[in-house]
DNA sequence: CAGTGGTCTAGACCACTGG
DNA sequence: CAGTGGTCTAGACCACTGC
């Protein structure tokens, strides 16, 4: 193939594109659609080249980065897996509070509790942040973690309304594992993404009381916007952490 | 090249070890002993694969995973190159405070000012940090950084005594740019990965008076131990940051 | 055993940089 | 222009999984 006929629409980008970014953003497709749901195998290299007409090379190239992207998970003899947070052996991805003592294990919160779950209007932040409109339907949740019974984690959440029609408190209450599987396996949503804006804050009467604290300990706020495919924000979250037993654990690349 | 005549002594792990990663560690041992300094180009994959006998496609496949964990940097028509925290257009890799206004400029504190500097012996918790024995001696800054003239960050760190021999109070306030650009070119130490802990705490008087806030103020707490090559730590941080104009930012993909 | 991903090779050609 | 990294191909073989 002396002239890589592409085998998709041409790009409007006006500058090179290589094949198997071409490659990668077909599969992309697939993901975003549904053709492969989370948990499910993804064809085979062998398959996608010839169904793409290129290479299993270029196709390696294309899972290549989606695999270090985390869309993907290659498990060798066996295939390449659409990465979920379900039965994904690192649950709680996002979740980066663990205890000082460097218990490796970090189960997640044993407890949790949702205090709170109202359809209501987005204010003008929270229509921002999830790039609605102010005064349309979002969804906000307030939950509180616990740690062998000590109240660690407070969060609130704010979700789309559309998307997530039909989340109650009862179908939150009644769900066992992280709360981005019960969105992937209920709503069709999945969480790729996020970023963080940290600080340090005194809570407030209600919050100090959720958490059983005083208002004068200093507690981590941990604003979060998480992002399905194509970048699309789908969850504002507020969280104030107590880091008097735990921490909020980063690495530095 | 049926039987891949493996180039380097064999390791001794039990299971499989690919080729490319062990031309990974040879460029990385060639990184390590300076044999190629921060800044300047590593030879050609042509060269590299002759010097090795290999392939051009191996050496790349290690060579992106260098480049991956950003202890190099390719640029295409030129060369690949020892990263740097010098001349890198993203200078303060490591510092993620950004002020909450959103300047993407963010060129890093403008003002720094070397509060005290003395060598010392290491507490029990120091060396621990820095793979020392209590007692070892360790070089001790204390320093205010500050934005258009509010003091923002709070530093502590520890370094071993004996890599850094030499650093002194002067020749740090001497420097501009990046400190661990000076720990590169003065003293031949590159940081190339670092974690943190981060907390919520109330400074006491000291602290509160050196950043010019109450001591009921709630502070980040970031607690840094960066490594050099081979995962060897280099420095213990321990920074106090005001979260009132600026906050932590983080990326969870 | 067949099927999957993982490694390695050799060669052709493209895109970018600098002299 | 020569030299660099970047893309793409085709084919051989290896390691792992599960039937």
């Amino acid at each position: 193939m002396t002239t890589p006929a592409s085998p998709v629409a041409e790009l409007s980008t006006p500058s090179f594109s290589p094949l198997y970014q071409q490659i990668k953003s077909l599969i992309l497709q697939g993901l975003h659609t549904g053709e492969w749901k989370p948990g499910e195998p993804i064809p085979s290299e062998i398959d996608l080249a010839a169904r793409f007409r290129v290479s299993q090379g270029t196709v390696r190239k294309a899972i290549d980065e989606l695999a270090a992207e985390n869309l993907v998970v290659r498990r060798q003899g066996k295939g390449t897996f659409v990465a979920t947070h379900a039965e994904q052996h690192v649950q709680y991805r996002f979740l980066k509070l663990v205890p000082d003592s460097g218990d490796v294990d970090s189960e997640g919160p044993a407890d949790r509790e949702i205090v709170d779950c109202r359809r209501q209007r987005a204010s003008a932040d929270v229509a921002r942040a999830l790039a609605l409109r102010t005064g349309d339907a979002v969804l906000q949740v307030r939950r509180v973690l616990a740690y062998r019974g000590t109240p660690t984690i407070l969060e609130d959440l704010w979700l789309p309304g559309l998307p997530f029609k039909g989340l109650t408190a009862e179908r939150l209450r009644a769900w066992r594992g992280p709360m981005y599987a019960l969105f992937e396996t209920e709503f069709g949503v999945r969480m790729v993404r996020a970023e963080e804006k940290i600080r340090a804050v005194l809570p407030d009467a209600a919050q100090a009381a959720l958490l059983a604290v005083s208002c004068a300990t200093p507690l981590l706020s941990v604003e979060r916007v998480a992002h399905t495919y194509h970048d699309t924000p789908m969850e504002l979250r507020r969280g104030l952490y107590r880091t008097d037993t735990h921490h909020y654990r980063n690495e530095l690349g």
